[in-house]
RNA sequence: GUGGCCGUAGCUCAGUUGGUAGAGCCCCGGAUUGUGAUUCCGGUUGUCGCGGGUUCGAGUCCCGUCGGUCACCCCA
């Protein structure tokens, strides 16, 4: 049978086993450390009122929607991303919690572009944000709880670094400089692409709005009064004892226009690579959201799947680490059962009943086949033991397939003696 | 949406100046042994991504197209 011609659709993946492993092993991280942070998880719906998107950002975004008409004559899509779902859920439910909400989320997002390292049309996001908290502390926090995401991941210091900027210090810049509010949006934006354009295409577009480039380079160079709120973050990591990991760096602005004070990205420290996590304050959103019913300040940050995963692969320590989580989480079962005497099938399926009811995972082979070949599924499988039934009946062999080593057992009180033995540790393995 | 590279069996690839296809691995089955190795045998109906063109003849050259990948844009 040849492969089907059906595949799976550009930029969209499917998890195999191993891919789900690995998805899960990130899944399992990210909420640990947000349960560790006292954050609750919350979900919303993947498909959404287009309007929620339009509204809130517009531009790029809403070019790169996977939208269309619902049977109801609804204009859909599927979400770009969940912050816009979070200040709809937020602003209709936040009575019902004391503040401040910390909530997070792991969740499916899809955009329509193009497809390529460290980005698919289809991702999951690791989305943690605090609501109803105004303060810097918030933001150190969240910035806190990226760093120890990295590093739950098996980073140290040294592997990464967050970028912290603050859009604040940018619109007093902006005013001081007497600059037209409505031209705000595209001043930032110039400072967005400022590592990236030609410094002559920075200075005719700084030019057009009355300011020098110089000007601009010395605000970047000697940034450390220019942000207060970075001050209270830095005082309250360095207490925290992750100084080291954040600096101030005032060319990050970050696309998306709704947020409104301290930004932040976290990035490999050798820059190969995208951000792989960003995110920051935005105080009106939520208001923006409810049409001014509930007026929230928030901020949060999200950490994509993509990027994390390359960057934990092509980290030694960090690759390790997962490693050995997925080989823990590969076996399909603790014990497989081995059948050396097909006419004892139905006593087998008498103690698969009674240990699977026991808790313990085990697996049987469907038909009859070489003992050889049992034991060698055994062995692929994962299991730990291999049960060996035969003639012997109701004695057994228990055999440990990693030492290749025989214990005898017997049916009576099997399930009991099994659990018992799952808990302890086998001898030392053969060389 | 724009550009670079790539597209041969499930996977990794080979295929020499154009003569209609191979290896390894994996998987399945079998031989041998009431105990997993090794070995041996057999098994893939491959539209050489697809469609045109050049040629007596194209996996090999040309064009288009689709898919993949990387970069730009933007972003997780």
């Amino acid at each position: 049978m040849a492969g089907s011609k059906f595949k799976a659709l550009p930029g969209f993946r499917d998890f195999t086993p191993r891919e789900c492993a690995v998805r899960n092993y990130l899944f399992e991280t990210w909420r640990s450390v947000a349960r560790t942070y006292g954050f609750v998880e919350y979900e919303t719906p993947i498909v959404e009122d287009t309007a929620l998107y339009l509204k809130k950002s517009g531009g790029e975004l809403s070019s790169q929607l996977f939208r269309f008409e619902d049977q109801g004559g609804r204009d859909v899509c599927l979400r770009p991303e969940v912050t816009a779902s979070l200040a709809r859920i937020a602003a209709q439910h936040q009575r019902d919690f004391p503040k401040p909400l910390k909530w997070f989320e792991i969740g499916q997002c899809f955009r329509y572009e193009k497809p390529q390292k460290g980005r698919g049309r289809e991702f999951h996001q690791f989305n943690v944000d605090i609501l109803g908290e105004a303060g810097p502390a918030a933001d150190a926090e969240l910035i806190a709880l990226s760093i120890d995401t990295m590093r739950a991941f098996g980073f140290e210091e040294g592997d990464f670094v967050v970028r912290v900027s603050d859009r604040q210090a940018w619109l007093d810049f902006a005013s001081e400089r007497n600059i037209d509010e409505e031209r705000i949006p595209e001043f930032l934006q110039i400072i967005d692409k400022l590592e990236r354009e030609k410094t002559e295409v920075t200075g005719e577009k700084l030019a057009k709005l009355g300011l020098a480039p110089e000007d601009v380079t010395d605000f970047i160079k000697d940034p450390e009064s220019a942000s207060f709120a970075y001050e209270a973050i830095r005082e309250d990591l360095e207490s925290r004892g992750m100084g080291a990991f954040v600096e101030l760096d005032l060319s990050i602005v970050r696309g998306l226009a709704y947020y409104t004070g301290i930004v932040f990205e976290v990035f490999d420290s050798k820059k190969s690579m995208r951000a792989v996590a960003g995110g920051g304050r935005y105080d009106t959103l939520v208001s923006t959201i409810s049409d001014g019913g509930c007026d929230l300040p928030a901020t949060g940050f999200a950490m994509g799947d993509y990027v994390i995963r390359n960057l934990i692969e092509e980290t030694t320590d960090a690759l390790m680490q997962m490693e050995v989580w997925l080989q823990r989480s590969a076996a399909a079962c603790d014990v497989f059962l081995v059948l050396a005497d097909e006419t004892k099938r139905p006593d087998a399926l008498g103690i698969l009943s009674e240990l699977r009811e026991a808790g313990i995972a085990c697996d049987l082979p469907f038909g009859q086949a070489k003992l050889a070949k049992q034991l060698k599924r055994a062995e692929q499988s994962g299991a730990r033991f291999a049960l060996v039934i035969g003639s012997e009946l109701p004695e057994l062999q228990l055999k440990v397939l990693a030492s290749r080593t025989e214990e005898p057992c017997h049916v009576l009180g099997l399930a009991d003696w099994l659990t018992d033995r799952l808990q302890q540790p086998d001898g030392p393995l053969l060389a």
